[in-house]
RNA sequence: GCACCCGUAGCUCAGCUGGAUCAGAGCGCUGCCCUCCGAAGGCAGAGGUCACAGGUUCGAAUCCUGUCGGGUGCGCCA
């Protein structure tokens, strides 16, 4: 059988055959369970390059004690022609050692698949949609949205690079409440256009500078004749809507993000979609009239009990019943959820994802129960919250106030540190922890800071590569290399961990959690720099070795892998792999 | 009151879905390494009752229960 890319893969299908084998001699019991059975790499690198606890996971059904199971395995998994040795450990660990021979199979696949390397199938084109952003359309994005947006890009890219079939999605709020006060502001904007003093804006409106074009657009396309219009409020809404979504764009295309859909509130209200979904919800048997209990802690003070249309959620794990109907008869703000669930399942989505902020945990139970009440278990509902990010600058918490706009922008930060810095700290804490965002910090260009140490190990390669080719060696043009010549314990270090990049990429992907990648590509910077540092030592293990052509080319061969392995890594998070610096 | 998230080295955080005598990084601290492919780096050392108490089993930072502490929410807003 030959390697294919994901060592650990490729030794699970070695171990799960020599149990079969075993099995097959009668000397195993048949029906065993093996969902438990784990190849991994050894937490302790000494103890081998792959581990596996197929014989503790089996003892216990099979009826034999770990150690003795163990010794059944060991001669089966010594046969294999990769296996140098495999040995039994602690409770019953088996830790195999491999054939030296058998890495440069490593680096010889990752060289073949080059942009790919990593890549899986293991979404078999599952299609998911991942929902993120999704901020009212009422204003530039400010940096709350900025944690979310850049989580939910990388989570989509890491789902595409594990195989899924990914759409990237928008959900505009464009019918509501928020927007009806986006429409009065701009109108209040448009009057200013045309000359008129309007003083301080009111209390309740929007009173953002960004209004003004607006009102500056809707005086260039009606003149003075607007307010003279039936349905002047709705032009403008309709146009303020589609300026600030514009505005939007622009704040995401400046982190490099571009969604395929963007999906309107209101378009599931005009076409009946809200009232046909709540139909089949009432149909199924999950929709009732009745009243909730008050809230346990501090009962609001205008508090009376309301009849109203409720969808019955705590049937599917919810921990209160929600309302589709308010008691006037239209419908809540969470009756376009259901419709935009029961749209998104009839896409045919498999999962879906939605990014949303820590303030919104109290969603997550109602997102999944919607999902369970259409498509029962067939499709998986992910919400996925983002805790808040703290601003500071030079260790003081930057101060931000709701009044008078007072927030700080999307756009200021990614102006002010860039968007691969922006990016890489965001995705550099795991999506459920707060997260702290000094500005002073992550400007340093040092070792203090994660995403120099990437971008600069990428850069170095890049370096060596272009002095390679002044010096007269093409590795492009150049097949002369013989990957058995990485010999050296910190290159063998660097190319196990090359070796592990398919199985991040596969755990991060299942796990949800782009932040893995961004660890792991630290561990590979590091690795890479230890070994480059090797090299002052010892002259012997440089790069550019003038006389000795056959090493040289090998060891540039060995850097484009590496350089393939960081760049794939970085372009999952959405940051440029920089040749300069 | 209830729900969700968090609690790991002085600080900021990982810990690969329950694994192995030493629980890992970075910063900070101590001591080293630049005639040499990028020192914008690297090597070594000190530093931990994994909040606390029980439980589950061959085995727990990881799973369950409870307690304490921090965060976010909690009837027709969107």
């Amino acid at each position: 059988m030959g390697y294919k890319m994901n060592l650990f893969a490729h030794f699970q299908t070695v171990v799960l055959s020599a149990i079969e084998t075993l099995v097959a001699a009668g000397k195993l019991p048949t029906g065993l369970d093996l969902s438990r059975l784990a190849v991994e790499p050894p937490r302790d690198a000494t103890h081998g390059d792959v581990a596996t606890n197929a014989a503790m996971v089996l003892a216990k059904p099979a009826g034999m004690n770990p150690r003795a199971l163990a010794d059944l395995l060991l001669p089966l998994l010594t046969q294999n022609e990769d296996v140098s040795s495999a040995a039994a450990a602690g409770p019953g660990f088996i830790n195999i050692k491999l054939k030296d021979s058998f890495w440069p199979r490593v680096l010889t696949a990752a060289m073949a698949s080059k942009e790919h390397y990593g890549s899986s199938t293991m979404g078999a084109d599952q299609k998911v949609n991942v929902e993120y952003v999704s901020a009212n359309p009422t204003g530039p994005l400010h940096v709350g949205h900025c944690r979310g947006a850049i989580f939910g890009d990388a989570l989509a890219s890491l789902l595409k690079f594990a195989g899924y079939e990914v759409t990237k999605e928008y959900y505009m709020n464009d019918a509501g409440g928020q927007v009806d006060v986006l429409a009065q502001s701009a109108l209040l904007r448009y009057r200013e256009a045309l000359g008129e003093v309007i003083g301080e804006i009111p209390a309740g409106l929007y009173p953002g500078d960004y209004l003004k074009p607006v009102g500056e657009a809707l005086k260039a396309e009606f003149g003075a004749t607007l307010l003279e219009k039936n349905d002047a409020l709705a032009i403008a809404k309709d146009r303020s809507i589609a300026m600030m979504m514009d505005l939007i764009r622009d704040d995401l295309a400046s982190l490099d993000i571009k969604q395929d859909v963007f999906f309107s509130e209101k378009s599931l209200q005009t076409s009946g979609a809200v009232a046909r979904s709540i139909a089949l919800l009432r149909e199924a048997g999950h929709v009732y009239q009745g009243s909730l209990p008050p809230p346990k802690g501090e009962v609001p003070d205008d508090w009376e009990d309301r009849e109203q249309t409720l969808f019955r959620s705590t049937d599917f794990g919810d921990d209160i019943d929600r309302a589709l109907l308010k008691s006037d008869g239209s419908f809540t703000y969470f009756a376009s959820d259901v419709a935009y669930s029961a749209d998104k399942i009839s896409r045919g989505f498999k999962q879906l994802i939605y990014v949303l902020g820590a303030d919104h945990g109290g969603y997550v139970k109602r997102l999944q129960a919607l999902g369970k009440a259409f498509a029962g278990d067939s499709v998986q509902v992910d919400p996925m919250l983002c805790q808040l990010v703290k601003l500071f600058r030079n260790g003081e918490p930057v101060r931000m106030s709701k009044r008078a706009g007072e927030f700080v922008t999307l756009r200021e930060v990614v102006d002010e540190v860039g968007p691969d810095v922006v990016r890489f700290m965001m995705l550099y804490r795991k999506n459920e922890a707060p997260m702290d965002f000094d500005f002073a910090k992550v400007s340093e260009q040092s070792h203090d800071n994660p995403v120099f140490h990437v971008q600069y190990a990428h850069a170095r390669i890049c370096s060596v590569l272009r002095n390679a080719l002044t010096a007269g060696f093409d590795s492009e043009q150049n097949s002369e290399f013989d990957f058995n010549l990485l010999t050296d314990d910190a290159e063998k270090a660097v190319i196990r961990k090359i070796s592990e990049f398919p199985r991040q990429v596969e755990a991060a992907a299942l796990a949800h959690e782009p932040h893995r990648i961004s660890f792991y590509l630290y561990e590979l910077a590091s690795e890479f720099n230890s070994l480059w540092n090797k090299g002052k030592e010892s002259p012997q293990l440089r790069f550019i070795l003038q006389d000795q052509a056959n090493l040289t080319l090998t060891r540039l061969a060995f850097l484009r892998v590496i350089r393939y392995t960081l760049g794939n890594g970085l372009r999952i998070l959405g940051v440029r792999p920089v040749e300069e610096m």
